[in-house]
DNA sequence: ACAGAGTGTTAAATATCTTTAACATATGTT
DNA sequence: AACATATGTTAAAGATATTTAACACTCTGT
């Protein structure tokens, strides 16, 4: 019953015209090294970056973030 | 243009049985301070912490915060 | 063969979040 | 009056997230 938080920031970087993880960086303030962690799941994010990641695909987001 | 995230912790509370802030810290795992720091805005929670109160209150996770 | 772009890794420093503990104030109850 | 519950505040320590900087590997194009 112990949740884990995913993330489809992969898949979103490719619908989105094959952006790179350092231009998500650059779009959102953050380092590209902060992307990949997340991207890897090596620790969650905070609140405020996930919303940047979100709005900057235009969706919301529980659709980059899955907690389950 | 610079966007802040609210949230609707205190109104979620009240909605449900006027929950306190000592038991949805102890329901979600965290301390009564943390509670009191996020509902008050002095800073936004990990994203785990805020996926934890959505689920706590059944509500999607944009339901309790709101970036704009 | 070389250069450039994209991805991945690590270590150390800094920033932010969270805890622990203590105290304050207001309200309701016995 | 004394007690309990709920909310709010603060300071210091601890945990986690993020940055900075350096290096490595693969792939594509020249």
């Amino acid at each position: 019953m112990k949740k884990v938080i995913f993330n489809n920031i992969k898949i979103l970087r490719e619908n989105n015209g094959e952006m790179s993880q350092q231009k998500l960086a650059k779009a959102i303030g953050v380092t590209r090294q902060t992307i990949i962690a997340i991207e890897k799941n090596k620790y969650s994010p905070s609140l405020e970056v996930a919303f940047k990641i979100a709005l900057e695909f235009d969706v919301p987001l529980d659709e980059v973030f899955v907690y389950k």
